[in-house]
DNA sequence: CAGTGGTCTAGACCACCAG
DNA sequence: TGGTGGTCTAGACCACTGA
């Protein structure tokens, strides 16, 4: 056996390319030739660069080869935090105020929004939630009650839609959307702060196969941040 | 051959995942046993649960098996753009403008972020990104003269600081920090707004093998937002 | 057309750790 | 201590695409 492993072996690739023994562009040697040099199955050199490439140091393509990119593409994974969780790692204890729970026909703006049809009923949400009893985080939420007919007698007090619909709805894919708003006079009120203040916000969306779930707008008081890795 | 590639078992899997086939917390089949059940090599399916646990549905332990995770850890691939390209894919014109450009003595909040002794000669740089003449976003930076003294010769005018270290220095690894904050006088100058306007921010450090290279703020003009598919 | 990466297989050994 | 996932190997076939 020999003692180089995918890690390692990506280790020692990643270490070559930051050294700048291929500028970018410049064609990289073939897994084989690679398999060779490191004594090792070429199966395992596939298994490094893939990882490189996942990681968007590099650029492989069939018969084309492989090549350093021009530039990387930094990428960040983050964690979208499930806000109970999130308050209480952080040793907050967790609260939550359902300020609006309506059932409604869904309005232009969300029947476009959610691919709905005329006349469809969405549930409209406003809830606060709170961190030892501060305002922690606001959020907006419209749900297809199509698709989650069983929210309507969720114990929306005891748990929250977010983690109510992880739970009972399968989900497929989403998108998300980070920005930074001015508090209006709703997100000022709920937070307990003052209106315009620069407040950073996460917009969801959900569905499964096609069939959209729910969308939501989260503004976070103000000083929040999110953290990752590179 | 089989039909079932790794991709198709991993779907297939996902699918009995979100249809509550094993409930969280609870044992799924052995990797040997889905090799069987779907006609095809341990290794397959070994590739398949990987890509799953890699996006947080499931987790793995040696001898104690795979179970779906209770709460699915939600994550987003961010990818952390070049200021110039995402302005040229955008359709517009890329240009840069040094507002501040200076070599000092690291003050003591920069020293103590970038790891710095003491007497150690940064350079301060401010810059704004302009996209068809229109401020993009403003720059903050500081760079570790002993990681990067060549950026002193480097043409800032012609090419951003950002592409200059991405080309010239190694890096290793880095952190990011997403908020929302309100723009200062600076910032406000700089990105033509209104003070106390809320602004999207990127923090970002970056070092290669402890050794730090630079540290940078990033404020986006009001109204940019980043987006990911989940 | 030929050489690349993408993928699968069957078999093997190992590290880990719950029972 | 036995069963799990983690990993490697040697070989094979295929899809793609540049020359």
């Amino acid at each position: 056996m020999s003692e180089h492993n995918h890690h390692s072996i990506r280790e020692a690739i990643h270490r070559r390319i930051t050294a700048g023994e291929w500028p970018p562009g410049e064609l990289m040697p073939a897994e084989a030739r690679f398999a060779e040099e490191y004594g090792c199955s070429r199966a395992t050199v596939n298994r490094a660069l893939q990882k490189l490439a996942d990681d968007g140091l590099i650029e492989r393509k069939r018969r084309a080869g492989t090549r350093v990119r021009d530039v990387p593409e930094k990428q960040a994974r983050l964690r979208i935090p499930v806000i109970r969780q999130e308050i209480e790692t952080a040793g907050g204890v967790y609260r939550s105020h359902v300020i609006l729970h309506e059932v409604m026909k869904a309005p232009d703006f969300i029947r476009s929004r959610l691919n709905l049809e005329r006349d469809a009923s969405v549930l409209h949400l406003q809830t606060v939630h709170l961190s030892d009893g501060h305002p922690h985080a606001y959020e907006d939420r419209w749900v297809n009650l199509e698709a989650a007919p069983g929210i309507l007698d969720a114990p929306l007090d005891k748990i929250s839609a977010n983690e109510w619909l992880i739970r009972e709805v399968p989900y497929s894919s989403g998108e998300v959307r980070f920005s930074a708003c001015a508090a209006g006079p709703r997100e000022a009120e709920a937070l307990e702060t003052a209106e315009g203040a620069a407040l950073f916000t996460i917009e969801r969306a959900t569905w499964f196969e096609d069939r959209f779930i729910t969308t939501m707008k989260l503004f976070y008081r103000p000083g929040y941040h999110m953290w990752a890795e590179v």
